[in-house]
RNA sequence: GGGCGGUUAGCUCAGCGGUAGAGCACUGCAUUCACAUUGCAGGGGUCAUAGGUUCAAAUCCUAUACCGCCCACCA
């Protein structure tokens, strides 16, 4: 046969053309794949923040998750993987009102919540526009028809029935807490949220006055004006004749009343082994003062400056300046006994960069120890109608395997995380976000007019998607002015995607728990944690079977990709020069599950060749069998072609493996290898004098072998280079011939 | 303070009980024959260190050192 092919291949010319041939054929769809398909494959992916741009880490989990969904779609699984974006609150408010101080030189405050919602809005559709695009670029297999969004109607919907049914069940509740305020994004942030940063810093011991019995160290003297107690350890000898005792003093301008307490938490070793005790501006400070009920006085507000209760020497001053103030006044007074440097932790929040800065505020929670009755359970060790918690639930499906957990070794940061947890903060303040589904009653009811003897017992707040309305009093609902934490929607996703909250939603019966999530490791906690917690209290059931963790994609200096550092590269612009398959190959070939890759163009040069390489060898066959090559492909095969495909058959079934084991890295490797080192070099040089051979036999036999392994080369190597493979499968001369998208994984 | 990784060829990494591997880089040779985005040949490593288990250890165990990451309420 004479080929028509070009001496290279050409990625550019090939690869939206293919795609289109993919989308178009409705295969991504599984209600439209050829065949019986009984097994299900599902994933759904994890929707892209709409802040813009993808980035190469996107590439790298759209690889994987394309290879995993491309492979089990060959094995003949009803295979669906659901494409989507998130509204990702605090990340676009943050990036939009950046932008709007740059474009306009205003804050969110000056333009107004509609317009500024609106704004985000705009930039949000941009965004999605944009990612998508880039999306189809990579070559992922998605199903469009299902597409969704964490702000859609649909989501909506899910997100508030959620909130509606755990509110119901106790499991959210409303509270004064102290919690972590970030000053900069004007927000409260869940402890995930927070990061901790050593600093260098003073710590300073001194007594509140002259005649207060005890010596306390304090890095943040100025949040000392807010004390209520001093705790020591019961065992400590030293303070043990105070304890119960309450002291008033007159300190830095302010009158404090001082109770002094015994408390485990406290460590007497260090500093004076006493600690003044801040309820309001201290996480642990407050549970302390839970403890031994013990008054909570707020002295920083929202903008990080001392409040008026602080005293009149610090108020209206920023907490920075207001520490200068304190420590002179300690001077100034003898009261300051040392001054040493010591490395504190400062809390930053991990979006805007702001200090964190810890005040009492009434938020939303979710509570994680509360027991409640699971109605239906799939989950091991938890049985239907048994008393369980939200805690519980995360942990039963993972222990035994339930949902499995790649790498293994991250099952145990999971556990030590749950552990340690504490109820969810979920409200924030920000604009741009799912508002809170609560209707607050205002002014406070009273009776209406020509009323006035009916009992009024009216709720102080209503959970409704809608306004209500009171039965006893005319006065206004209105909703609560906070948004929910962008990880609570996306906590639903799973089987938000799938339907839910229909019940009956075919899609969610068929689909759900999926099969397989494929985050990096660094939202372990933020997102797979709270989709198990979410999927075990609404459905009963895990998300997903496999969760298998990936990395982070660094430079090829073993570098983050960061802004400051001005190293980013588009995924774009790599495809562009080297093409998608040679990209996907680059951040595939080894990169174990769990492990941070380094990205470097030598890679995906290398690929590049390869598919070249591959493109080549497709010539040569083609360039060597005849159109009908495949009719007789059973019969007389010479015993020494018969032993290079018996090869090839024990390769076929190590590729499998690997991908029964989602050790795409070694897999992708191995092909690699085989096409280039073995077919290649080896048995096409062989072949050579075969297909000169003067027996016809001879020839013929070299001709099917030579087809028989192309093909199945390119069956292997679609997962991983889905476009090449598909252009170079449409030229091969073989009968009844479907996509490859869709033809059936080799045995 | 607790936990988890890593330390293998110049570089980036795989291998994780049976005589050291890949890609890139390097050296030499080959070129009308599918491919120079090529082929063939080659140089280069006491697998961080010290002990131990084993017939056998880069691979398992125990320490140590250095690098990286995660968690944590030492004020």
């Amino acid at each position: 046969m004479s080929t028509e092919l070009p001496k290279a291949y050409n990625p550019k010319e090939v690869e939206d053309k293919i795609y289109k041939l993919w989308e178009d054929s409705g295969y991504f769809a599984p209600e439209n794949l050829p065949g019986i398909r009984k097994d299900i494959f599902s994933a759904v992916l994890p929707p892209p923040n709409a802040t813009g741009t993808l980035h190469l880490g996107h590439a790298l989990e759209y690889s994987i998750q394309d290879a995993v969904v491309r492979y089990h779609r060959m094995k003949g699984e009803k295979t669906l993987w659901v494409p989507g974006t998130d509204h990702a609150a605090i990340a676009t408010n943050t990036k939009v009102e950046k932008i709007l101080i740059k474009e306009e030189g205003k804050n969110r405050h000056d333009i107004g919540r509609e317009a500024f919602v609106k704004k985000v809005e705009d930039f949000v559709a941009a965004s999605r526009g944009v990612m998508q695009k880039q999306i189809r670029q990579m070559g992922a297999s998605l199903d469009w028809t299902r597409e969704a969004f964490t702000m859609d109607a649909q989501r909506n919907l899910a997100v508030r029935t959620a909130f509606k049914r755990m509110y119901d069940a106790g499991l959210i509740y409303r509270g004064y807490r102290v919690i972590n305020w970030d000053p900069k994004g004007q927000t409260s942030v869940s402890d995930d949220e927070v990061e901790h940063r050593p600093e260098k810093g003073l710590l300073y011991t001194f007594r509140y006055s002259k005649d207060f019995p005890i010596e306390i160290a304090s890095t943040r003297p100025e949040t000392k004006v807010g004390d209520t107690a001093v705790a020591a350890h019961p065992d400590d000898k030293r303070y043990q004749k105070y304890i119960g005792k309450e002291y008033d003093v007159e300190f830095a301008g302010t009158k404090l009343h001082i109770k002094i307490v015994a408390d485990e938490a406290i460590d007497p070793e260090f500093g004076t082994g006493a600690v003044g005790v801040t309820p309001a501006h201290s996480i642990t400070d407050s549970e302390i003062a839970q403890r031994h009920n013990l008054p909570m006085v707020q002295v920083i507000n929202e903008y990080a400056r001392m409040t008026d209760t602080a005293g009149s020497l610090v108020e209206g001053k920023k907490t920075k300046e207001a520490r200068e103030i304190v420590v002179r006044w300690l001077r100034d007074n003898n009261l300051l006994s040392k001054e040493e440097e010591t490395e504190v932790n400062i809390s930053i929040a991990d979006r805007s960069g702001g200090t964190i800065e810890p005040l009492p505020k009434l938020q939303w929670f979710v509570a994680v120890n509360k027991e409640f009755k699971i109605k239906k359970s799939s989950i091991s060790d938890i049985k239907s109608g048994s008393k369980t918690t939200l805690k519980e639930i995360m942990k039963k499906s993972v222990e035994n395997d339930q949902i499995k957990i790649l790498p293994d070794r991250f099952k145990k940061t999971y556990f030590h995380w749950i552990d340690n947890l504490r109820d969810w903060n979920i409200s924030r303040q920000l604009w741009y976000g799912h508002r809170i589904p609560v209707w607050h009653h205002e002014p406070k009811c009273a009776p209406r007019l020509g009323h006035e003897d009916d009992i009024v017992k009216c709720k102080e707040f209503v959970v409704s998607d809608t306004e209500p309305g009171c039965e006893f009093c005319d006065a206004k609902f209105t909703q609560d002015p906070d948004t929910l934490d962008t990880w609570f929607s996306s906590a639903l996703w799973t089987f938000s995607t799938l339907g839910w909250p229909d019940e009956k939603s075919s899609d969610l019966k068929t689909y759900h728990p999926t099969t397989f999530m494929n985050p990096g490791y660094e939202i372990l906690f933020f997102w797979v944690a709270r989709m198990i917690l979410m999927s075990g209290f609404l459905l009963g059931e895990i998300p997903f079977k496999t969760v298998y963790l990936h990395g982070i994609l660094r430079d090829a200096k073993g570098r983050k990709f960061s802004k400051s550092l001005d190293n980013g590269i588009e995924p774009t612009d790599v495809i562009n020069q080297y093409g998608t398959d040679a990209l996907r190959m680059s951040v595939l070939v080894g990169i174990a599950p769990g492990n941070d890759g380094n990205f470097g163009f030598d890679k995906v040069k290398a690929y590049k060749h390869f598919a070249n390489k591959l493109w080549n060898i497709a010539r040569f066959v083609l360039m060597s069998v005849p159109d009908d090559a495949s009719d007789t492909m059973e019969a007389c095969l010479a015993p020494e072609d018969k032993k290079i495909l018996a090869e090839l058959g024990v390769f076929v079934k190590g590729i499998t493996e690997h991908m029964e084991n989602y050790r795409l890295y070694l897999a992708a490797e191995e092909i690699y290898h085989y096409v280039w080192h073995a077919f290649a070099d080896k048995v096409v040089e062989e072949s050579k004098a075969k297909l000169a051979s003067e027996d016809p036999a001879i020839k013929i036999s070299a001709q099917r072998m030579l087809l028989e392994i192309l093909t199945t080369s390119l069956k292997l190597l679609h997962p991983f280079m889905p476009f090449v493979t598909e252009e170079i499968y449409s030229k091969l001369p073989i009968k009844n011939k479907k996509l490859l998208l869709v033809e059936s994984w080799p045995q």
